[in-house]
DNA sequence: TAGGTGTATTAATTCGACTCGTACACTTTC
DNA sequence: GAAAGTGTACGAGTCGAATTAATACACCTA
């Protein structure tokens, strides 16, 4: 279900993050269900188990999973919604733009000016070999 | 014009970018105008003239203010709209959801909500003691 | 030329991010 | 209760980027 790119220069835990943002989002994972054991991934990766767990609290703090003690992390009705991993970003932009003085419609214009700019990055997860 | 918090945590350098911003944002400044020197600043804050250079070279990189060499920073037209201050948060914010495939729609809700509900911090520059 | 502007270069230092080893508390299952 | 599974608190080690500073330099104005 994971997998590393070791040359990406990319954190091990913020690889796992992400791969796991991308299986719940794409509904491969669904709400319920569980994610892989600590010890699964990290025997899988060959990385030490506090780095999933790392990965896993992340994913805890954000809200896409709920630690289920004596189970394992389980994906929550909540962490389905793609929407709430952005929220962190989202805030500090709106803090920022509210101290420069800008309204909300001028921010929004900046926004869209972006969505029309920016490129689309392939996600690290399909970028891997499989 | 500008004075540091040496608590904040926050680097010097940006710091003076923060004030800077905040100056010209507020009309305190103008285009055309100039900043203060390099040596002024450094001496008034009893910090590194490089220190300062450095606040000026990334506030000339955002576009706020143009070198003139021999006579100092100057405020730049474009350098009065706010707005450009956070195209780089934008920019990073719409790379995301577009990673996690929300459409524009969704993503500027996102926006309001954040909107609604995040609090105004006071800027640095109005933190300080003057 | 004298006195002002910003800065390239280099180095020291600090600081946080990342990863791992170990030992532990907890729950399920039998 | 015992065995085997779950995640994690704690501590230490490593690494690299960020920050600041000292010095010397190139440039422009008057």
């Amino acid at each position: 279900m994971f997998s590393l790119n070791p040359s990406s220069g990319i954190p091990i835990y913020r690889q796992i993050v992400q791969q796991a943002r991308f299986a719940i989002a794409s509904g491969r994972v669904e709400p319920g269900e569980r994610l892989p054991s600590v010890r699964t991934i990290a025997t899988q990766l060959g990385v030490n188990p506090m780095t999933v767990s790392k990965a896993y609290s992340t994913l805890e703090q954000a809200g896409v999973v709920v630690r289920h003690p004596g189970i394992g992390m389980v994906v929550s009705e909540a962490g389905a919604d793609p929407a709430g991993a952005i929220d962190a970003d989202a805030q500090a932009l709106v803090a920022t733009a509210k101290q420069l003085g800008l309204s909300r419609q001028e921010l929004v214009e900046r926004i869209d000016k972006q969505w029309e700019e920016e490129w689309i990055d392939q996600p690290i997860s399909l970028r891997q070999s499989r």
